[in-house]
DNA sequence: GATGAATGAGAATTCATTCAT
DNA sequence: GATGAATGAATTCTCATTCAT
């Protein structure tokens, strides 16, 4: 995976710490609320010398996107390629992508605003590969357990894919805005039993009111289930 | 609550020029790219006249907010109120939500990053509070369909929330960076589909009692870690 | 003449306070080497002002140019309508063209420099017009002169617009030059001497070598006309 | 004046090269208007390089000058060596010029307005000997016709040069202004016709001795205030 | 002789906001 | 209630120039 093997140059090394400084601060006070001289004081150089390497913001913005999805695509692969079954990449992939999304969602979603707001060419270019990349390999895990029969075949991908991705990105916020420090583990096993099961009552049970289910004796699964709930509330509003 | 109706003076007619030219433009540049300049020029009116009424451009963001939200929580109102049926009022809500965001997604989102940023509390607290309307709304017509048997009640109602919403903002950025200008009733019917059923194949795979599926039978060792950390938390709240 | 006679608002003060700062910076330092800031204070206005009224500094020598020229023309109007011979009118345009020129050439050289420079269609645009009023003006005594019979009608007009507008120039350049602050009248008759006889020896003397046309008793014209050698030497590198 | 006949090393290349893709951009853009980045870009060297050999901006703009001024009186030696008559000689350099400075006008320009300009000395140094060694050429070519009898001797030689040099000025940038791209050799011979006879009206108007032509006869009165001017020039300088 | 990298010192705008009228 | 005019305070980007290699 090592693009090149040649030591890192004074450049590198340069371009590398204003890359770092900029991508905090792009995560903390957005594209507009960054400013050149920040970032410059904290990697240690003049500004002139972001401008140098970067040429203007938006370049900065760009570098710090390729940067950023560099590592997360390599990072993903490695996840997935642990899994040994189509089932467990997705489970893989969405515990993964939970966690690092907890930490860098305002950085990716900044580059989500920028890359779709059209007002720059280059960025959405850059954002629109990077973003496929991302995209694309989730939805090959999808195509797979299509393939395995685990996933209905009559469904667009887009919907499984916008599901997850805008599924996983409320739940993240949710976190954010309420504080609560829940489990992500916990969250992903969540989020894939309501992508995969829903949230209906299920075909044999729903569509007859007055059957008292829930009054079967219990199988290990369903108590399973139930400490599922348990463990759910309690880690996700507590603390 | 009551909306006064004394005839608009001028500076009501003034105020409502200034909050349609911003909305539109906070819409389409963001905060950061809407200029009190080009506002006071679609509005007609001095720039001057645009931080009379509204004092600074925070000031300006929160009434479009307030402005925004009290139109939209009326006509949810409206609409859910047309239906007859908790699971109809889902549909209706669902379908509306979908088309109204398919046209105010980048006004709300703007909203939404400035009210979660935390960087103006007057913001923040002006959003919160018109979003929890939007939300509650929505907890509630999940929490009618879980009184009438319809959902599952094994799910914190956060995860369903966060699925509708996160599934419906991302079918929206999806049509919108595609450029497909699917019909978006297909849309509603086909999110409401997913959610309510899930991804997986069939009632065969759904979570029937008693079918293990593809989750594993969960062996007496798992349950008994799982107790350890229910206690584990709750010992640890209690003390 | 009088365009508006509203009294003068205290934006027209700002703005006339800055058009005369302006003009003495550009005419000492060129465009590039005026200063915003510089010319804010000698207007005693902030810089922020100085961009307010004329946005860029393209849109400041632009309005400088025009308020320049403005004058200018209605000058040229009076001095030439004030004579009442065809010829009376070229003697008194070239007296004040010198004249004028003699204090003003190093603003009116920036006007031409940028106004054909064709980097900014404004600026062009607008010398283009103010250019071509004077230019016009001239033209227009030639031809007057031409339909008396006093200039030849053989040449195009441009040629006699160049050589008397060139030849204007470098006598100003060069008494700025030398520091020589010689009489621009004596200048101005020189120049019309010139232009209008040339400086050949004249085709009764100069073909025929040997004539000591110099011997003939002098009339009072070639006693006239050795003084004003005189003088010209004496006043030009005088001083 | 004995150039070197060593073999040109890679200095010498390289500064070549740079002073080539200097003149291209100071003619085109201006001394302010060169960026030391885009002249190294075109010499393909970096921009170290361009102040390694030049020092800085200013010692570019003298390199370029003297390079070109070297060339320059070096083809007009030869150009004013070929013709065989004084008279010969004015022609040839009256057509040499023209077509020289036809390409040449801007970078020339841009010469003369920082040789003049009086900012910066070493600049001031290099033009004004620069130019002494072209005007002082011109000049000896009129000296001669004033000897040969072809030229008036009664006009100060700076008249003569200047109608020349600000003719030609003229009229080549009016070739550009206007696009016409007229015959070059034509407008020298129309130069040096006005030059020599003048725009007024025939050899029947020209200043032949005795014929009062145009001026009108001078008074006594007229000589006597002349006479004056001359006595309070010399006393004042005796003083 | 040449250059990669870095920077000091600007410098032109920008823009929300104020205030007298 | 509205606005013409003015400005303080930034902020991005520029560029000639330096210096270690």
């Amino acid at each position: 995976m090592a693009t090149t093997d040649a030591p890192p140059t004074r450049g590198d090394r340069t371009r590398a710490a204003i890359l770092s400084a900029a991508s905090h601060h792009l995560a903390e006070h957005g594209l507009e609320g960054t400013r050149g001289a920040q970032v410059a004081a904290d990697a240690d150089v003049s500004e002139a010398t972001v401008w140098f390497h970067f040429g203007t913001k938006a370049g900065l913005l760009v570098a710090v996107m390729h940067d950023y999805y560099a590592r997360l695509v390599a990072d993903i692969g490695e996840v997935v390629e642990a899994a040994d079954s189509p089932r467990g990449r997705l489970e893989a992939f969405a515990r993964f992508w939970l966690e690092r999304m907890a930490g860098d969602l305002p950085l990716v979603g900044e580059f989500e605003r920028h890359g779709r707001s059209g007002h720059d060419p280059e960025v959405v270019a850059a954002f629109a590969a990077s973003n496929r990349l991302v995209t694309r390999g989730f939805e090959r895990l999808v195509e797979d357990l299509v393939a395995t029969g685990d996933v209905r075949g009559d469904l667009p991908t887009w919907i499984v894919r916008d599901t997850f991705f805008g599924t996983a990105e409320h739940l993240i916020v949710g976190r954010a805005v309420t504080g609560r420090d829940s489990d992500l583990v916990a969250s992903a096993t969540l989020l894939l039993d309501v992508l995969l099961h829903g949230v209906a009552r299920g075909p044999a049970v729903a569509p007859v009111p007055g059957e008292p289910a829930e009054t079967a004796t219990p199988s290990l699964a369903e108590l399973d289930a139930k400490l599922d709930r348990v463990l759910a509330q309690v880690e996700h509003d507590g603390a």
